[in-house]
DNA sequence: CTGCATGCAAATCGTTTGCAGTTGA
DNA sequence: TCAACTGCAAACGATTTGCATGCAG
């Protein structure tokens, strides 16, 4: 655990958005002024293997980070990106009720919402 | 409507996969020699912006495009990244549903299953 | 005619990687 | 000690764009 992972990871810890990696770099630059982009990636990439916080492959180019590692689902603004988390009981079995409708062997799902934040609507 | 345009059309619709931008250019390239990527990329745009076909923005880096312009959900091979179609009644109303769940104003949903296609299970 | 579309090549954007020097267990 | 990690810069893959020419309406 070096101090540039722990810079992260803290960071992304004490935010509630879902910030891009280019995001993170900007925030984390604050305190490791020296820091490259090439760490934040490698760092994200590890943390999130281990599982101490989640990579989220939501709707359009970026990829965003989340330090909450519970399963939860999330909101994303057509108009700026922003995503936020959005609570509700997890789509239980949902696989297992599909599976007659597929030849795929069902493991997963991801379920986006999508709409306008506050700001923008 | 030029002819590469059509050409685009007419060679998404004849196919059931969820080919990427590439794989069309391939496919076209077989009738028309020497189309350009861009030029597939201009018309994938313009035709999924006239409703002709659907962009599909499912997990992994590339888009996907579609020629079945009617609403319903995909799968996905966590493998070898394989795209199907997976029929089923739609979540309807599930953003009225969660409405009081969130402060955004929800307007669409994307909900996509993975697993593991016939040849990779 | 003329404005949108083409082919080509270069540019852009997010992300990954090779390398040589540095560091934490 | 020494494998893992860093900063830097170059490489990468997907997509977009500028430009001069060509074609559809």
């Amino acid at each position: 655990m070096t101090y540039q992972r722990k810079v992260i990871l803290d960071e992304l810890r004490g935010v509630t958005s879902h910030p891009t990696a280019d995001e993170i770099y900007q925030i984390v630059k604050k305190k490791l002024s020296k820091i490259s982009m090439g760490t934040v990636y490698r760092n994200l990439e590890v943390l999130s293997k281990k599982g101490l916080l989640q990579k989220i492959d939501i709707s359009g180019k970026q990829m965003r980070f989340d330090g909450n590692v519970n399963k939860h689902y999330h909101v994303r603004c057509i108009k700026c990106g922003r995503v936020d988390d959005i609570f509700f009981k997890p789509l239980e079995d949902l696989e297992k009720k599909l599976q007659d409708k597929s030849d795929f062997l069902l493991l997963g799902h991801s379920l986006e919402l999508s709409g306008l934040c506050p700001e923008c609507k």
